[in-house]
DNA sequence: TTCTTATTTTACCGACCGGTCGGTAGACAA
DNA sequence: TTGTCTACCGACCGGTCGGTAAAATAAGAA
């Protein structure tokens, strides 16, 4: 038994139950020790939880600027980049959901600690807006709020996408690349 | 003392701690009762839960329903509906935030009777994009997903929108309906 | 083999959980 | 005066929480 193994049990099961519901006996059961043998691995729950943020953001980061370093047009930069994004959030579907649900359960202290991590991946994203205003390709009022919009349509999925649902994750970052591009508007 | 006024509280509380987290005594606190004193309005913590949710839904689902019936082209009624459900998202922050990030928290049986109402949420919306397809105004592959992405962008928003921050909920629900109907893609 | 370290277990703790109990105070009516 | 109702309270229930201490075991290194 080691942490990744552990942390892997624990972001299937704060998934389903959110962190405060999931308690320390539950992880225990799933990895199959005594309530007492997690806490040579960690010092507390919170250990834990900050422990697979840090673990699904550092992953996700790392993913998406691979993407944004290649030399392309920023339409199609931000096409890859939300297929990426969405690619990894179905692939990871627990931890992700630990990240985006289950941050504001961090101590303040953490949660300090942890947010500029947050702020990071969301400069990528406003970085990549800026990027096509600047080439021409783009226009908006304001990137930083375009780059929330995105990342909120994009977030938003692990409230209600199934990986045995109608559309893979492909299809729908394609989908939604291509209403963020063109709009919504007949031309 | 009246199930309004506990639910009020309840709704503040919940939504700083979450739903797990917020404790029957914390709520009973707040509105200087004793715990058990609580049990006389509602018979279990669930029910608080289920009380704020039916509410919040309600709510949102006749504000909402009352710009859709005007007699408007489908993109402006879009603008004055986005306009209309942020607006309320702001004005009720409490119970938005406890409807959009804590239904997961409740009891098998509870939750399901809630999930219709929420479909019937959604498919406001779906219509209303429907609508604008029909009569020519929008194109898009997929009406559902499009309003998945619609209500994506705009639930995101109780993560980060702070009503003392730079925007008002006015400008960004107009930055976002400009966003979503016409693009980011420079023309 | 023996010594050392890493890992896991058993047994336990105080605090708190949601919820129930019997009972009380006051308003209102008969 | 008596009965009934709503609203509330203090005390308590069994159970679970996160976490700790120390003993037992497993695994290597010498």
């Amino acid at each position: 038994m080691n942490r990744e193994m552990i942390l892997e049990a624990s972001a299937q099961i704060i998934r389903q139950k959110g962190y405060h519901a999931a308690s320390m006996q539950d992880i225990a059961d799933a990895v199959k020790l005594q309530k007492a043998s997690l806490y040579h691995h960690f010092s507390s729950k919170q250990d834990i939880l900050l422990a697979l943020l840090d673990q699904a953001l550092d992953l996700l980061i790392e993913r998406v600027s691979v993407v944004l370093s290649r030399e392309l047009p920023a339409d199609e930069k931000l096409r890859q980049a939300m297929r990426e994004y969405l690619g990894c959030l179905e692939e990871h579907a627990a931890l992700a959901s630990v990240l985006l649900l289950e941050h504001r359960s961090l101590n303040p202290e953490y949660h300090d600690r942890h947010i500029p991590r947050r702020d990071r991946f969301e400069r990528l994203w406003r970085d990549l807006i800026q990027e096509g205003v600047d080439s021409g390709l783009f226009h908006t009022a304001d990137p930083a709020m375009t780059a929330r919009a995105l990342l909120g349509v994009m977030n938003w999925t692990i409230t209600w996408y199934r990986s045995d649902g109608r559309y893979s994750s492909g299809q729908i970052s394609d989908n939604f690349s291509a209403l963020f591009l063109d709009g919504l508007r007949e031309r």
